[in-house]
DNA sequence: AAATAAATTTAGATGAGTCTAAAAATAATT
DNA sequence: AATTATTTTTAGACTCATCTAAATTTATTT
């Protein structure tokens, strides 16, 4: 079996496929998993070896289909965990990111498949990302950016790309959530930043910096 | 803090000093752990220098109160994660240890908190041992080997001793499960093997071996 | 009490995952 | 195109938890 350290590998450059669309290089790894370009490397060879990922020295990498498979798996558990965390445990969405790291890599099948069904099925986590089903295929809803949100036209939250805590908070404070209406009020030509309104309510501000990390329905 | 591999020798320890109720051997330990005497060595000297244990060469260990406390810690996560998969995910209590093994040692004090409340904050896991509280107050019932039980007198069961999914299983096909009331009928003195009837029902067989394994109440 | 057996510790080695420092390859600039 | 800068890899070393084999201590027998 892979270890804990190899599924955070893998599980990341998936991450990084999806977003840059190609290779993805060692830095960003290592940017990512707080960690040195050379230890990557190291792994990388090891990932390769064991046929998870398609590595060409000094090119980046890709998942292999073994690969992907692996880090839909993880992906899955973090977040049925997460919405195990909100949902049963009552924890708020901006607090369940730690503890799902560390659930994810319990390794049981049967665990994961009971506790998707004790949940319902959910088809997204408390952060409106979508929740990879048992054989790893994955709803991909079509979203946009909340930065290119067209004036008066009505759109629903859908997540975000942010996930930090401080990220979370603020934006729950102004109203914005998954599967809140919203509306655009107001563009400032001048730094792109935004007036909004979410459930028809009172409009509030936003910078453009924040509405960059806001997915909503295309 | 401390890694998964000094947890599980934490609890292994205590585990040990509670049925020896003495200083722990080193060689007891590497038994339990699967693992060899001289890397037991190793291992008590780093949690001798973390100040975890009572260790003096050639003599075994005991537990600090701080090794105490960490111990108590991961069996309250492993009962409270095993009560979880058998009430919530309709596991068997024979089928729970091994992810039980994994989850205890997720690293968050929060959760344990608010798993413990979700559940109804239970006294006994599956198997009947009880389950100490946040504090690692745990509430010990008297009770005895259903290998030392009175002839006609009645009887509850407990626990077991033995937890290995093929001992819970036979026990669980002749009724014997915790909570259920027994009662001795006969010994063959020759073996010591002895017959009980569980809830009242027809009498079943069953060797010292068995009955060795088996908690009841005193 | 001396000899033998058993348990435990020491010494030295290994693999996993990481690091730093230096070398090599690729990308960007002048 | 040649030079400089950036990225990536190699080389060698460290820590953690483990191992085997040999040495030492404690326990058991004769």
């Amino acid at each position: 079996m892979n270890s804990f350290t190899e599924e955070n590998y893998l599980k990341e450059i998936f991450k990084l496929m999806q977003q840059e669309d190609s290779m993805v290089s060692t830095n960003a790894i290592a940017d990512k998993l707080g960690t040195r370009a050379a230890s990557v490397t190291d792994m990388l060879i090891k990932l390769s070896d064991k046929k998870l990922v398609h590595y060409k020295k000094y090119q980046g990498v890709t998942l292999t289909s073994k690969g992907k498979k692996v880090a839909l798996e993880i992906i899955r558990n973090h977040r049925l965990w997460e919405v195990f965390l909100v949902e049963k445990l009552q924890f708020k969405w901006d607090e369940v990111h730690e503890m799902a790291e560390e659930l994810e890599h319990i390794n049981s099948k049967e665990m994961v498949l009971r506790l998707d069904k004790y949940l319902g099925y959910p088809k997204f986590d408390p952060h409106g990302d979508p929740i990879p089903d048992d054989k790893g295929k994955i709803g991909v809803k079509k979203s946009r950016l909340l930065s290119q949100l067209i004036p008066n036209k009505a759109a629903q939250v859908l997540g975000v790309v942010d996930h930090s805590p401080a990220f979370l908070q603020y934006i729950e404070k102004l109203g914005i959530m998954p599967g809140h209406g919203i509306k655009l009020k107001e563009i400032i030509e001048y730094d792109k930043s935004i007036s909004i309104s979410i459930n028809g309510k009172e409009p509030v501000f936003i910078s453009n910096d924040v509405a960059k990390n806001i997915l909503i329905s295309a």
